[in-house]
DNA sequence: ATTAGCACTTGAGAAATATTAGTGCTAACT
DNA sequence: AGTTAGCACTAATATTTCTCAAGTGCTAAT
């Protein structure tokens, strides 16, 4: 157990930290207690023994380890209010009675993004969750036509085809013969229906039935909830933390890469949870605060990646308060 | 005017520099040419002073200056053969038949960023050259919508909105009533269309009809031509002029703001153009390779970004082949 | 016109040095 | 027993000096 004190120096490095980015040193703290340097160096030795702090070399002043920032958020961190002024601009967005959940989350998460110069990620729900409601096509001229697939979560996804020798006739069929009997089905099992249901039977009503099967079995293929959205990745290259292109490189990487985000971001929590470090699957160097949010059947997750030395009170005050007013 | 030699030299050590990106010394093309280095550096001379070459600092070897690159572009370059790996993975993505013009480009360009490094942008064509061809509603649930915009040209976009109080019945009635006055207009004219045809009489058959215009008006504004694709951004971080964090968050930052990339990359001109440096209005430190593509009515620019000291030959060539195959 | 030869310049890298911000430890102090 | 002053020590950082290599420009000879 730390001693009331050790817990002040522990809590003053580590927002000191987070404020410079430079090692601590013990003046500094003395300064701000009233006590000697020796005594907080013999302090913040018995800290470091516990493996919250770490030097950068013998000689250095402190800075936190994965643990020590654990341990902050863990016992340190007290919930703050939302500033004044963060505050304000949020409610710019969510006052606007207008938009749509994704509206909401995509231009409030832009605005964390921008005040904190971190990076913000929406996750949309999972495809798995969504069932078809309905399709529809439009036809463009007479080869080409494109294909709209709407899900009952609202999820839109459309295809624009190229058919030689179908007649519109034919394809309306097709579309309604899909209407009909696999509308309902979650999208991840729309294919194997479509192979089951459909393909036996088209031939009856389509001339080229092969080639429509493989236009429309092609666009449930492509299908995806790709609702990866990523705002602000530049910010990374605002933090200090980040200076060599071969960390640039890693990271961009990552965030690039739509399966990576969501295999490591997806949360499956409602509170808010934080991951520093190796805690999180995407990137050592950073820390991933992130939460499940439900609004009207639609979920998915919401997160902050930032430096592990990130301003913590403020991201989960912040994303407390989006989460609260989506829910709402 | 420069002779023979000149321009081989030129040649030489634009081409040699584009291999190594370090700067060219008279040994090596003297090994090149059949005479001594002192009469190399006596040409490198003269043609530094016409502007051709640079040095970066007074004992280094040449690199080529953008007059320089510009003389190579106009001049010295011919133009070669597509390799046959390069063209043989082309021709994997051009023999299916089944795709899209959109998939062409995108696919194709995605390859030739892999391939050469570089970064490579689709433009779509731009909102004023598609005319509205059908706009469709799927409801969701009892408050909840779909709005589905198609134009002529096959752009297709969505969005999910929130009505309260007003009936199915209403809406398909907006519907209908836009489908029948409105299709046929340029996208960026529909907004007024809105408000000098359908506003007036939507009144009479709907009764919240402030609101449902009001939707529906928003759906139009939104409406935009965002076929932006830049793929392969992450490739600038290979390139040894890259080096330092703050060019990289110069043209990180230009190739993030969609704006700015169809202000400077939007290029009108059938040929392949070329833009060095300076010449072009994104960057200083890259080159534009472009060219405006025309398929089945539907235009836009492909362009390739990369360092000055870019592999114009190759990227040329490139462009031209796909250019030729999204054309036939 | 070409070339050999040489003095000269610069950047890059290595080694030597000084400076500084911090530490740990000991012994004295309250 | 906890606190503190004091001091020797350490490692990073910055500064200087030195050496080396790559390459130039110029002059004089071919």
């Amino acid at each position: 157990m730390l001693s009331e004190r050790q817990e002040k120096i522990l809590k003053l490095i580590i927002t000191e930290y987070i404020k410079l980015a430079k090692p601590v040193g013990s003046n500094l703290i003395c300064k701000e207690l009233k006590c000697s340097s020796a005594t907080v160096r013999n302090e913040m030795a018995s800290l470091e023994e516990l493996g919250l702090l770490e030097k950068t070399h013998t000689s250095s002043g402190r800075i936190p380890s994965e643990k020590g920032y654990r341990y902050y958020v863990d016992h340190l961190m007290k919930p703050k209010e939302l500033n004044g002024e963060d505050m304000l601009k949020l409610q710019i967005i969510f006052n606007n009675q207008q938009l749509e959940l994704a509206d909401y989350l995509s231009e409030s998460l832009k605005l964390i993004a921008d005040m904190t110069s971190y990076t913000s990620i929406v996750l949309g729900g999972t495809s798995h969750d969504n069932k078809l409601k309905e399709i529809s096509v439009v036809p463009i001229d007479a080869e080409n036509l494109i294909i709209i697939v709407v899900t009952d979560k609202g999820h839109v996804e459309n295809k624009k085809v190229y058919l030689k020798n179908v007649s519109l006739e034919e394809i309306k069929k097709t579309v309604n013969l899909i209407n009909d009997l696999i509308v309902g089905t979650p999208i991840d099992e729309v294919s194997s229906k479509l192979e089951f249901e459909i393909k036996p039977i088209i031939g009856r009503y389509v001339k080229e039935h092969e080639m429509v099967y493989n236009t429309f079995y092609q666009v449930f293929k492509d299908f995806s909830s790709k609702n990866v959205n990523v705002v602000g990745k530049n910010n990374i290259l605002k933090q200090p933390e980040f200076n060599n292109i071969e960390k640039i490189q890693n990271i961009f990487g990552k965030l690039e890469n739509q399966k990576e985000i969501i295999d490591n971001i997806t949360e499956e929590n409602n509170d808010i949870k934080i991951y520093i470090g190796k805690e999180n699957n995407l990137d050592d160097e950073v820390t991933v605060i992130k939460t499940k949010y439900h609004s009207k059947g639609e979920e998915g997750t919401i997160a902050i990646v930032g430096p592990k030395r990130m301003d913590y009170d403020r991201v989960v005050t912040l994303l407390e308060y989006i989460k609260e007013n989506i829910e709402k």
